[in-house]
RNA sequence: GGCAGGUUACCCGAGUGGCCAAAGGGGGCUGACUGUAAAUCAGCUGGCAUUGCCUACGGGGGUUCGAAUCCCUCACCUGCCA
């Protein structure tokens, strides 16, 4: 029989552990209680969180128990990163972000029953330690050696910036949540990025120490992409999961791109698709790797998983409008309007000039960059290119597509629809 | 608390009185090519304005015909010493 950890080996989704075989069992052994710990640096979770938060989602379609952590507490304290002491944020912000965060991951799981996922927040424990607790109960339990060891803190020290006590301190505090858990709720495993591997193994460690039990750690891979850029990040920035921060048909997109060499290892990390579907899959990419049918079921499953069935079919449609060889004169006005709601826009009086239309928009950031725009030939209005003396001309004079909208576009990728008011 | 070094555009980083809207690299954008790919090549990359003006080299003040460059001061960062 295929266990949860064979099938999350298959997908390439487990870096380290404390122990297969220990761990392998204890899976095996009947239900167990995990958790996994996201901190609200933004607003939204982006792509690069659903690795955690579908892992999560496939332990327990496996039929165990998951917690998912909001770090309330640590959000205020701040990771260490490799490089560059963090600003901290503003409780009152931090408090809205963690607000914002459960309610997107609990989209992903299913909150009923004896399996159902529940939110915890660290704020609720470390909240109300005091300083004196927290310096006997837990930190009498931390080596200084071990902890200096840690790769970020080491590199930190070594370098220019140094690092703060406080940034310092935040292995402490998970390792607090894993033992914290641990007590309440029976929490066996902890798992996170495989750049979360120290403060994962920190809360092992001090579980070990206080209560004589073992725990179980294993991280994810940190989803890279084969030329070596950043995942997660198009034109723009991060691609989010709130609709409001990344729109659908810019979710779409992001995915539909995927690189040969990068696509197979999505579908296997973020979507439910099973080996022989992918096998086929992957043959197909090889033989037409131009009909990309990997990333369009990529961009369809993802799509529908974030933002419905709906908003796959509408960004299918914009999709095959903008990049398609149709022309947009052809479209009728239900289609137009249908666009118009997947990309950015505005709505503009008729005597509104070009240049400000595309700042409007969104598509350039001045009249100088418009400029800029034309003068490349980069800038169109309904499929027909401008010039740069065609910039200063009001948009009325312009014919519109059905349901009074223009259609601005730079460059193949960035598009916006403008609506004529009035 | 003392001493030393540092703070330049999205990032790194050169520039030490006029030729500086500021070298170079990265990143980003556009075009060609293509599969809405990768690689490659080319151009662009502060704002407004049709020869010019404004804003900008950590903040403030000063010297000078003229400052990113010199002086004073404040803030912050880093290191060493206490």
């Amino acid at each position: 029989m295929q266990t949860v950890l064979d099938d999350l080996d298959w997908r390439g989704l487990v870096v380290q552990t404390t122990g297969r075989e220990a761990l392998g069992s204890a899976l095996a052994d009947g239900p167990i209680s995990l958790y996994c710990g996201f901190d609200p640096t933004a607003a939204s979770l982006h792509v690069g969180h659903l690795t955690q938060v579908l892992t999560m989602r496939r332990f327990q379609l496996a039929g165990h128990r998951p917690f998912a952590l909001v770090g309330g507490a640590t959000g205020l304290i701040g990771d260490p990163r490799m490089s560059g002491e963090r600003v901290l944020n503003d409780e009152s912000v931090v408090a809205g972000w963690v607000e914002s965060l459960r309610g997107q991951i609990s989209r992903f799981l299913d909150l009923e029953g004896e399996f159902g996922v529940q939110m915890v927040n660290n704020l609720d424990w470390i909240g109300e330690m005091s300083a004196l607790q927290f310096l006997r109960d837990i930190g009498k339990h931390y080596r200084m050696g071990t902890m200096l060891a840690k790769e970020t803190v080491a590199r930190r020290l070594a370098s220019d910036e140094g690092i703060s006590y406080t940034e310092f301190s935040y292995q402490v505090l998970q390792g607090t949540d894993y033992l914290e858990l641990h007590r309440r709720h029976g929490v066996t495993l902890q798992y996170g990025g495989n750049d979360q591997w120290g403060n994962l193994l920190s809360g092992v460690d001090l579980i070990h120490k206080v209560e004589g039990h073992d725990a179980h750690a294993m991280t994810t891979p940190l989803v890279t992409k084969a030329d070596g850029t950043k995942f997660g990040k198009s034109e723009g920035g991060a691609i989010w999961l709130d609709a409001e921060l990344t729109s659908p048909y810019a979710f779409h997109q992001f995915w539909l791109n995927a690189a040969d060499a990068d696509v197979m290892n999505y579908l296997r990390f973020f979507t439910f698709r099973e080996r022989e579907e992918l096998a086929e899959l992957e043959q197909a990419t090889l033989e037409a790797p131009h009909r990309r049918a990997a990333q369009k079921l990529l961009a369809q499953d993802m799509t529908t998983l974030v933002h419905g069935q709906g908003a796959t079919d509408q960004a299918e449609a914009a999709a095959a409008v903008l990049f398609g060889k149709g022309d947009v004169r052809s479209l009728d006005e239900p289609t137009v309007r249908a666009i118009a709601g997947e990309l950015p826009g505005a709505e503009l009086p008729g005597h509104t000039p070009l240049v400000d239309a595309f700042i409007a928009a969104g598509i350039v950031d001045s009249k100088g960059a418009a400029r800029r725009g034309a003068d490349e030939g980069g800038l169109s209005v309904n499929g027909e290119k401008i010039a740069t003396d065609q910039l200063t001309g009001e948009i009325g004079a312009l014919s519109p597509l059905p349901g009074g909208h223009l259609l601005l576009r730079r460059g193949r990728k960035s598009a916006a629809m403008v609506r004529l008011a009035g």
